[in-house]
DNA sequence: TGATGAAATGTTATGTCATAACGTTTGAGG
DNA sequence: CCTCAAACGTTATGACATAACATTTCATCA
C-alpha cells in the first residue's frame, strides 16, 4: 500500500498498461485495439483488457463512450478535488478526425435530474454524447 | 405511391415486419431478438432487419438505443406535426424492467447547442440516456 | 410495352465487441 | 505461515454488426 487519502488507487500491472495505452492514444481505442497494442507487454486475451477497464472506469479514470464501443482516458478540463472527482460528463465526438472532447455541462445535469426526480426516475449513470464535425473538421 | 404529403413514408414487407415487433414490445429488441421473432414470416439473416432498422431509424420512427446495442418503437409523448416530426429526445432506462421512457428536454438540448456552438462542433445527432430504475422498481 | 435504374431483397461469410467458466497466482493482514 | 479476497491466465463461446455479391421489385418514361 503505498497510503493513499483517496486519490486514486494503485493500479495493478494489467491496469497500468491499459490506462498507459488509452492515456498515450489520441482518440478512444476498442479493447481490442488496446490489447493488439500490448500483446508485446503480455497480454493476450480480450478478458484481461476487459477486466482493466472495468477497473479504470470503476476508478473514474477511464470513460467508455457508449456510442463508440470504446474507451477513453478521461480528460476533465480542470479543476476536482482528490475526494470526489468528477460526476456526470458529456462527450462531442468528431466522425471526422475521431477526436473526443469531454465536457461538463452542469445545467444540462441539473435539467436531467429535475425530470428524474420529477417522474421518479433513480438514475445511476447518464450518457450524453454528441455526435458530428469538431471546429478543425468542420467545412468552411 | 399511396400520395404522401411529407408523412410517414410506405413501409416495405421487412420494415412493416420488423416496425411490427418493436411496436408490439413491451420494451427494446436487439436486432437478434426481432430476428427470431420473425423467422415464421420468412426472415432468415440478421441483414433483413439491420436494413430495415436503418430506414426505420432514418424515418423517425424507431429509436437505437446506443447504450444497450437495442431498438425500440419511437413513441414521444404528444404533439409533433408530420412534416417536422422531433428532434433529439432522451431515453430513461429501467435496469430492473426494461421499461424505457422516451422524453424530450427541450432546455437541455439547448445547452447541449449552445456549447456545441461556442466549441464550433457541428453535431449531426445526440445521444442522451439515463440508466437507472423507474418509479415502479425503485426501492420504497 | 418494355427498357432502365434505384431501392430493396436474399444469402453466405466474416468481422467486431464482450463474457462465461475454470483454475492459478499474488499479497496484505491476522 | 495461513488465509481469503482480488487479480490473473486461458479457452471457449455468445452477442452485435457488416462486407460482398447476386437477384428481384417496381415506378418512371422513351
Amino acid at each position: 500500500m503505498t497510503h493513499d487519502t483517496e486519490s486514486t488507487p494503485d493500479l495493478t500491472r494489467n491496469q497500468a498498461l491499459v490506462f498507459g495505452a488509452l492515456s498515450g492514444a489520441e482518440g478512444p481505442l476498442s479493447a481490442y485495439t488496446i490489447l493488439d497494442q500490448l500483446r508485446d507487454d503480455g497480454l493476450r486475451a480480450p478478458l484481461q483488457v476487459y477486466r482493466a477497464l472495468d477497473k479504470l472506469v470503476e476508478f473514474g479514470l477511464v470513460h467508455r463512450l457508449e456510442s463508440l464501443n470504446a474507451f477513453v482516458a478521461c480528460n476533465h478540463p480542470a479543476g476536482d478535488a482528490p475526494g470526489e472527482s468528477h460526476g456526470t460528463v458529456a462527450f462531442a465526438i468528431c466522425e471526422e478526425c475521431g477526436g473526443v472532447t469531454e465536457f461538463a455541462e452542469q445545467d444540462v445535469v441539473k435539467r436531467l435530474q429535475g425530470w428524474a426526480r420529477t417522474e421518479g426516475f433513480h438514475a445511476t449513470s447518464t450518457v450524453i454524447e454528441l455526435r458530428g464535425l469538431c471546429e478543425s473538421c468542420a467545412p468552411a
